[in-house]
DNA sequence: GCCTAGATGTCACTGACTGCCATATTGGCA
DNA sequence: TGCCAATATGGCAGTCAGTGACATCTAGGC
């Protein structure tokens, strides 16, 4: 039964992200066109195929609907930093953590990337979407100490915390810039992000 | 003409600014007895005398009514930053500026403290309020390079936002760490928190 | 081809927030 | 003192995000 329904369930998922996908594409498209704020939820619904109650269903929030994390990437992450251990944690495991998801995004050809820069575009130039990606980041940086130590103490909970936002820090700075950069005579849209976060995390010690 | 309306406005944003804490007070209170969540800005009007519509007159969201910088600490933050040359500017620069603001904050006695403590709390406690609030921290990392130098290059107006995120989020870190601190047998609450933050900025160093 | 879980739609509702217009207050001036 | 004009306030109607409840529909497993 148990087996069953999580086949079932596995189906469903496939099914339920397809739709998903449909939603997001759709509100994308409407948010580029008349911008965030002047779209509503109905718009986005009837331009999807879906009532509004359903679009709620998907996702808990207007804003949710671009940010929410179609490909696991916080999931890829969080394997990422398991194996770290919580004792001698620095910067640089997170660093190699956010590098190789950021890798793997680059190795699953362009489409996604092109999906991504897109969406990182919109959120720059929309106030309450910059608002809620940055909730999204804190909430991380807030989830990732009780994931990763159970039995640290209080001190270095607030060390592991610290090294997470700057992590996130960088990680936000070479979004930026690569959305900001240039999207003529792009081959490697991937690598080129990966440079950027590179390029960041340098300067980022010349602090 | 000007500067008669000047002396009426100054009499008037007097009057404004009491209403405000009035109206703070009152939601301090509701929110602290009965959540954020679960108390309507009607409640809040109708507790502090006004009506609903005046009260979106004094704060543009039910968040900032807590949020509001009474005070003024932006602004005599951005004073101290001004006298800073934004070619060479490091992260001592902002935190020499922060820990200026904190020490005036500590000078005006303890009511000013207590209510900052009451509002740190409520905040912590309140996942809404957080984003708010980091919000209100971002919004001013991306205006103050804007302020400090205008002929600055791309590449140092990255650093400099760089810079003063990692301020912000020192201030965050010291703040957080004053309000979960124990309340009994306080004598100096500005200067602990003073001390508190010279802590952390001590800390982010050895990252 | 039925049976049931999960997906969808509809409806009614709350609550934040806004624009508009009428009214009340008040500081400054003749 | 009494009027004028700027400003503050209230009331009202409306938009829109988000939620709960209930009915219906769909599709996978037998």
């Amino acid at each position: 039964m148990i087996d069953t329904s999580q086949q079932v369930g596995d189906l469903r998922a496939r099914r339920r992200n397809a739709t998903r996908i449909e939603i997001q594409q759709a509100a994308l498209e409407l948010f580029e066109e008349n911008g965030f704020e002047a779209t509503t939820v109905d718009e986005i619904a009837a331009a999807a195929g879906v009532s509004p109650r359903t679009f709620f269903r998907y996702f808990p929030t207007k804003e949710e609907c671009v940010l929410f994390d179609l490909y696991g990437f916080d999931e890829a992450l969080e394997a990422c930093l398991r194996a770290v251990d919580p004792e001698h944690f620095a910067l640089a495991d997170i660093e190699s953590a956010y590098r190789a998801v950021i890798a793997g995004f680059d190795d699953q050809r362009s489409e996604v990337a092109a999906n991504f820069k897109r969406i990182q575009k919109l959120v720059l130039a929309t106030p309450a979407l910059s608002r809620a990606a940055l909730g999204r980041y804190t909430d991380k940086s807030r989830q990732l100490p009780d994931l990763l130590g159970t039995g640290t103490s209080a001190r270095s909970r607030v060390h592991i915390r610290m090294v997470i936002e700057i992590a996130n820090l960088e990680v936000q700075c070479a979004f930026e810039e690569w959305a900001e950069s240039d999207d003529t005579a792009e081959d490697e849209p991937g690598h080129e992000l990966l440079a950027i976060y590179d390029d960041v995390c340098a300067r980022m010690r010349t602090l």
